[in-house]
DNA sequence: ATGTTC
């Protein structure tokens, strides 16, 4: 595959037009030379693919974790302008804002005592699991307050704190969000499932922070080393979900109506102007604002049973940050010289705002935004910082995770979920999980390393190292 | 990712 590319800079590849017919920029991949080895040719193609979409700016963009995903490849970014740009749900993916959020705590790992003791009582508290309801009611008109306000709405209500909604990107909700694009449907399933994790490779994690890169910015976002914290991994469950199914069906019709002609139909889209393109752009905000307010209330819960369990004050647990690394915004960058205002997506792809960003919390405007980018079960997550490079770069764009090398199908097949928890707890590293399958199909061996795309996005200054975290216990789905 | 195939 690599032969394809000619390099422009470190780690940095360009994919000339005509690989494809119809593409109206170049792709841009950021990898080294031994991710390249397990580059997927579909994953190449959904890259060129995305190239040929309308108005689309600069790149067609791929970040190092880049692999085959549904219309867009995962680990995709791409702009679109004002004028001729269309939103398409395959730039944005199923789980709409899908992200993570990393909170400190002052206690250090011998305070935490027996690990599975606090990992069980984790999980008894937050409902993990395909379909797991929360205990947590919610009433239809309280939701129409969520799907408007996301963690704001989450916090008024007393689950966190205030300071919690300006260390979430967009002050904890999008401002464009339309409840009333959300369907009978998807409120159904989302009514249900606040508060709770879903499965695959969404987790609840304690961690060590094990490694200071960049003391600096670390004392800056609240990060000591030796001391515990908690990653929260999870997006919009089945209410997101059902807001990317409705409309992809009438975006597959719209795409018709104006004439867009696509490689591929999952890419089914609409211009960015049209009632149908606007129309999913409010339901998306709204189904990203439920995710917020999920991880909001995971937050609550988390602080509450440590409150109880150690003693600490929720105050004493302050959120470092929360990425979306599912969803499309609009923002304001600088292309040619002149500012202007076009929808990023980011599918699999986290935002890394650089220092200076007026998006960006008073206390994080000289670091740059946090970017949490975590590992697969039982590896490290590291903490990063946003750069200028990705603001020249890529749209203010770095990776999301480790990409996977081995189906769930396969995963299943090779190793058996008992044997993965023991291994991982001779490594000191409790897991719990519905079942067996869960454990096996999120095997660390099923995914990529996360310190090679790290070590890529840091190397091409997409983002800078600040902190590494060890896992001490997990909680999945 | 997902009431794991309306």
């Amino acid at each position: 595959m690599q032969k394809l590319f000619s390099s422009v800079g470190r780690h940095e590849w360009d994919l000339p037009l005509g690989y494809i017919p119809d593409m109206r920029v170049s792709g841009r991949l950021f990898l080294s030379d031994s991710l390249f080895e397990s580059l997927e040719e579909g994953a190449v193609r959904q890259l060129a693919n995305v190239a040929t979409l309308p108005g689309i700016i600069g790149h067609s963009f791929g970040m190092p974790d880049i692999h085959w995903g549904y219309g867009f490849p995962i680990g995709g970014v791409a702009a679109f302008s004002e004028e001729e740009g269309i939103i398409s749900p395959g730039g944005v993916g199923f789980d709409i804002n899908c992200g993570v959020r990393m909170i400190t705590t002052p206690l250090s790992v011998s305070d935490l005592g027996s690990r599975e003791d606090i990992i069980g009582r984790l999980y008894q508290q937050v409902p993990t699991g395909v379909g797991s309801k929360s205990a947590f009611r919610l009433s239809a008109s309280a939701l129409d307050d969520l799907l408007a306000l996301g963690s704001k709405w989450a916090v008024s209500e007393g689950y966190g704190l205030p300071e919690d909604c300006i260390r979430c990107e967009e002050g904890g909700y999008m401002k464009e969000a339309a409840p009333e694009n959300v369907s009978e449907k998807a409120r159904k399933r989302g009514i249900p499932q606040c508060g709770t994790l879903g499965s695959g490779n969404h987790f609840l994690e304690l961690q060590v922070v094990s490694e200071i890169r960049d003391h600096e910015a670390a004392k800056t976002f609240g990060v000591k080393e030796g001391n515990v914290c908690c990653m929260i991994h999870c997006g919009s469950r089945g209410l997101g979900h059902q807001v990317c199914t409705d409309h992809l069906k009438t975006l597959e019709k719209a795409t018709k109506k104006y004439g867009i002609t696509l490689p591929d139909r999952q890419l089914s889209c609409a211009p960015l102007t049209s009632p149908e393109g606007e129309s999913y752009f409010g339901a998306m905000a709204a189904a990203a604002n439920y995710a917020w307010a999920n991880r909001q209330i995971i937050t609550h819960q988390v602080r509450t049973l440590f409150e109880s369990a150690f003693g600490i004050s929720p105050s004493e647990m302050p959120l470092v940050y929360d990425v979306a690394h599912n969803v499309a915004k609009w923002e304001m960058h600088t292309i040619d010289g002149s500012d202007k205002r076009v929808c990023v997506h980011r599918k699999g792809a986290t935002r890394a705002f650089g220092p200076g960003r007026p998006e960006l919390p008073e206390i994080y405007q000289r670091t740059g935004q946090p970017v949490i980018i975590p590992g697969s079960m039982g590896t490290a997550s590291y903490l990063l910082a946003g750069t200028e490079t990705a603001m020249e770069k890529t749209f203010g764009s770095t990776c999301h995770g480790a990409g996977r090398v081995s189906s769930r199908k396969e995963a299943k097949k090779a190793v058996r979920g008992a044997a993965v928890s023991a291994d991982l707890k001779k490594q000191g590293i409790i897991v719990r999980a519905p079942s067996g399958d869960a454990i096996a199909e999120e095997a660390p061996e099923m995914y990529k390393s996360s310190d090679e795309v790290i070590r890529v996005v840091h190397e091409a200054g997409l983002s800078r190292i600040v902190a590494r975290m060890m896992p001490l216990g997990v909680i999945k789905g």
